[in-house]
RNA sequence: GCCUGGAUGGCGGAAUUGGUAGACGCGCCGGACUCAAAAUCCGGUUCCUUCGGGAGUGAGGGUUCGACCCCCUCUCCAGGUACCA
């Protein structure tokens, strides 16, 4: 099974046992193995027409290092890989190039499978799945028909993302500032049919969940603020001459009577009842100038508040005071009931607008911090405190007051205890092609409730009780499940990818597939330029032309590859029993607020639909961080060309930038500065990997020149697994140079194993000391995912073997199994010259011996007022009085006490004995 | 603004419970081998030093016999988020 060769050959060596690994499919997952299972998954990549990124090698070597430990300690290792092949850059690669999507899809995944084959992972590649497969698809949709029939998917004309230069609608996520994530293009609002997914009906189940979660603190905080719970009270203003009251939500029900005016933000349905006549001009046209706005305008850093007086007053129902009502878009329709009390004296943007507008403040809550001090209250003053002019409620602390404010106002039915959060509806639809289709068809209402009223037919199964509809051009439609003998309801071949410039994906345009003869008895259909067929069961449909964005086929892919060929269901129960959820999941953080948070989301609703027996998804998550581009240094000149310090810059300045080599400079305190010019100071960072940049590291190119356990190894070696760091080419040389020199010392020039490897036990006792010191660290290393110094352990085993006259063939054969899980390839290899059968993948982890750690003697530091003044050896048998009375006869501890009184001496056993003297 | 992380030699990093700061590696310096170079091997490498020592983990203070580690204040960097009432 070896390489016939007499050097570390890596090239060799690796095409080998990679083709082993394969032909004995060594990393497959048994299904009801009677070991105990661990399901190990990352990230699934998107096969971009860019190839495998050095990130992608970081992201699956960590997993792949812990499932071959894990492997070794004696689990049954799943660990699958797949492609999240439907979206965006596939299909904007075949518009400009009028390839078909699959084709590109196919192509690409071809290429990152090799590359990924190459770095050596241990993946049972038996399970892979591809979202864009219509084997995958008809489950994806399936969920989509669950959360359709309860009640948590509806479709909404509402105003949207909509980028003219992708033409397509961007999910809010998906554009930043005022931009689209993907190319920067400017956006605008735009009004279109969308589907949205009641994720707001999860909220409180997302929140609770995250209790029995092992995730980062922070991702588990990035979640909840994201998803921002927010308890207080919705109370009623009645409002002057109208009988309608306004609604309104407040976090602070305590500062009820600091209100001095209300706010309506310009969508509020009761803006244009409460305007005046002699309003009505300025209130419209504040509304037109409001509904102009983009949200990049709403966002700048300019937060000038604006607004309008709306004519109208109401009644604040705790003190019967009037207040005057206005329209201002600092007050957003989409959050609590689109209405504020406004209370300029405890809320900051109050304040602004109150002094803006000239309207009263009032205090109502003292600063218990200010007034300990003997000052006075500053307002605006949002914080909690002690309640004045605030009539029988006064003196009260804030939360007292709080809850019995609430009390009062709901005995008089004037309002009510209420939660809020930030978490919005999920937008759901994308007017794209390279997306999975709706698994729906837009019937008419009598149609509609002709299926409806047929208990036998198929459609039956996933009819929500209320039907989902649309009012287009003064007709109502209604949504009709695809059954799911018809799924997966797969996408039209068509000529042209390009948007139709309507909003509308491409498959608005596909005639054939888009207007169909429906069967409502079966389910059947077929396009309407056939003439219909005979019988009353065919009705007229129209398919959604929206499809489902990138997310929905990773929502639920960790399920599939536990039964990825199962065509009958999207997982066999007893599979789920077995392999449930993964053990461990790794991937970036970024993907917190959505991946992970969508995810969690399906997960919940396919445990509450049974399918799957988890109430969550991810119970253990780990992010690796980005890798950085190398380290670089730029010089900055102003128009004239003189040189600007880089700490010196003005943000307005315009400046030439120039790169510079590593010589031309040096560090100087804790700036870099300019070798030729010291005065200069140079900006010197790392920068995200990116193609723009030119600062890309291409995997291929490093395992071409040092081999993938080279490359596995350094990538390991890097720093801690979750830290962001930057790259650097040139280290590489150390792990390369390690790999070479454990060949050496293993195989000799005539191809031999090294004569001074003996048969039989280990002989030399600091040898097994070390190796068992090795054996303990590495495993526990492993178990925290501390890489990095596993790489360093094995580094210290080896040069000490190196440098001993000889050793056990035991003691490499254990060497080997501890590098195995980072470098597997040259582990294999010499596994095999060492004359190991069958593949040291299929070995067990070895075990550490506590007896021969333990030393006859110890190192004691001495200190003298906890400086260092040398240190003792002595037996580990040696008391107290012993080791102080050595230590005091130390010359070094002499010269440190010989003027002072010994006032007394801390003594740790093994460790330190530290004398106090002054 | 708010919420998270983080800051240790020229560089990446180590120090697991408060106990020798700088493991391991890169780079650099010196040496061996070589006609020479590469590769390899050996030694050195935090700073200052009168060679006794002294200083030192972003800055300043505190707790402790003893602090990279715990507490307070501040600076800078990175990520997330931002009119959420």
């Amino acid at each position: 099974m070896s390489v016939d060769s007499k050097d570390y050959n890596f090239g060799d060596i690796e095409a080998n046992w990679q083709k082993f690994w394969d032909e004995n499919k060594t990393f497959q997952a048994e299904d009801y193995s009677e070991k105990p299972k661990y399901y190990i998954l990352s990230m699934y990549p998107y096969p971009s027409g860019e190839g495998l990124h050095i990130g992608h090698a970081i992201n699956y070597t960590a997993p792949d290092i812990l499932a071959r430990y894990k492997k070794a300690q004696g689990f049954n290792t799943l660990q699958p890989m797949g492609w999240d092949a439907f979206g965006l850059p596939t299909e904007q690669y075949a518009i400009k190039t009028g390839t078909h999507p699959r084709l590109v899809t196919e192509r690409n995944i071809e290429t990152f499978r090799d590359q990924l084959k190459k770095v050596g992972f241990a993946i049972d590649w038996d399970r892979e799945i591809n979202t864009t497969d219509p084997g995958y698809m008809k489950w994806t949709q399936w969920i989509f028909l669950h959360l359709f029939k309860r009640g948590l998917a509806y479709v909404s004309d509402q105003p949207v993302w909509w980028c003219p230069e992708l033409g397509t609608v961007l999910a809010n996520e998906e554009v930043i500032d005022g931009l689209s994530e993907r190319g920067n293009h400017p956006v605008e609002r735009r009004k279109l049919r969308q589907w949205v997914l009641k994720i707001t009906g999860y909220a409180e189940r997302l929140l609770e969940g995250h209790k029995d979660l092992q995730w980062p603190d922070s991702s588990i905080r990035l979640q909840k603020n994201w998803i921002g719970r927010s308890t207080g009270a919705e109370v009623e203003f009645s409002l002057e001459g109208h009988k309608e009251s306004l609604r309104i939500y407040t976090t602070r029900p305590d500062t009820l009577f600091g209100v001095t005016y209300m706010v309506l933000s310009p969508e509020h349905p009761l803006a244009d009842q409460l305007t005046t006549e002699e309003q009505k001009v300025v209130v419209e046209a504040y509304k037109v100038e409001a509904a102009k706005k983009s949200d990049l305008e709403r966002t700048e850093l300019a937060k000038e508040k604006t607004g309008v007086f709306t004519g109208s007053f109401a009644i604040n129902p705790v003190n019967n005071e009037k207040v005057s009502i206005w329209v201002a878009d600092y007050v957003l329709m989409s959050y609590g009931t689109g209405a504020i009390m406004a209370v300029p004296g405890h809320d900051e943007r109050d304040y602004e607008f109150a002094k803006d507008m000239k309207l009263p403040i009032v205090k109502v809550i003292e600063d218990k911090v200010a007034q300990s001090k003997g000052e006075e209250t500053q307002l605006p003053y949002p914080g909690k405190g002690t309640m004045v002019n605030s009539g029988e409620y006064s003196d009260l602390e804030s939360d007292a007051g709080k809850t019995k404010i609430i009390e009062d106002l709901e005995s008089k039915q004037l309002g009510e205890a209420s939660v809020q959060y930030k978490l919005r509806d999920w937008l759901f639809s994308r007017q794209r092609y390279w997306g999975e289709p709706f698994p729906v068809t837009w019937v008419s209402q009598e149609d509609y409730e002709r299926v409806v009223g047929n208990a036998d037919s198929p459609f039956q199964e996933f009819l929500p009780e209320e039907a989902v509809t649309f009012e287009a051009e003064g007709k109502l439609h209604f949504a009709l499940p695809v059954p799911k003998n018809q799924l997966p309801l797969e996408l039209p071949d068509v000529e042209s990818y390009q948007p139709i410039g309507t909003g509308e994906s491409p498959l608005a345009g596909v005639s054939d597939w888009l207007e169909i003869w429906l069967n409502t008895e079966t389910g059947d259909s077929l396009p309407q330029s056939a003439p219909k067929p005979d019988g009353d069961n065919w009705i007229p449909g129209t398919r959604e032309t929206n499809t489902m964005p990138q997310w929905a086929g990773s929502c639920w892919y960790y399920l599939r590859y536990c039964d990825s060929d199962n065509t009958e269901a999207l997982i066999d129960p007893k599979l789920d029993q077995y392999w449930g959820v993964p053990d461990f999941y790794i991937g970036g953080a970024e993907h917190v607020n959505l991946h992970l948070l969508y995810a969690r989301f399906w997960h919940q609703v396919l445990f509450d639909a049974g399918v799957s027996s988890c109430p969550e998804p991810f119970p253990k998550l780990v992010h690796q961080g980005m890798i950085l581009g190398e380290m670089e240094y730029t010089l900055f000149e102003d128009a004239d060309g003189n040189l600007v310090s880089a700490n010196s810059m003005e943000d307005g300045d315009e400046l030439n930038k120039r790169s510079l080599e590593e010589s031309e400079v040096e560090k100087s305190g804790s700036d870099w500065v300019l070798k030729s010019n010291p005065s200069i100071k140079v900006d010197a960072r790392s920068h995200k990997m990116s193609k723009s940049r030119g600062n890309v590291v291409n995997p291929d190119q490093l395992i071409k020149s040092y081999g993938a356990d080279s490359t596995r190894l350094f990538l390991m070696f890097l720093g801690p697994i979750e830290d962001m760091k930057p790259w650097n080419t040139q280290g590489i040389e150390g792990v390369s140079r390690f790999l070479r020199r454990l060949w050496k010392e293993i195989v000799t020039e005539d191809r031999s194993i090294n004569p001074k490897l003996t048969d039989g036990e280990e002989s030399n006792q600091e040898v097994d000391k070390l190796l068992h010191e090795s054996i303990k660290k590495i495993t526990e290393d492993i178990e925290r995912l501390n890489f990095n110094t596993v790489v360093s352990q094995l580094m210290i085993l080896l040069n000490h073997l190196v440098k001993v006259e000889s050793y056990s063939k035991k003691t490499a054969r254990i060497f080997l199994q501890l590098l195995n899980p980072l470098a597997p390839h040259i582990a294999e290899e010499l596994w095999n010259r060492l004359g190991g059968k069958d593949s040291i993948s299929k070995t067990t982890w070895p075990e550490f011996d506590a007896s021969k750690l333990v030393a006859d003697e110890v190192k004691i530091v001495l200190q003298v007022n906890g400086k260092h003044r040398g240190e003792l050896m002595v037996s580990v048998k040696a008391n107290r009085e012993e080791v102080e009375k050595t230590a005091l006869k130390q010359e070094r501890v002499q010269n440190s006490i010989h003027d002072k009184t010994i006032r007394k001496m801390i003594y740790v056993p093994g460790k330190i004995l530290n004398i106090v003297a002054n």
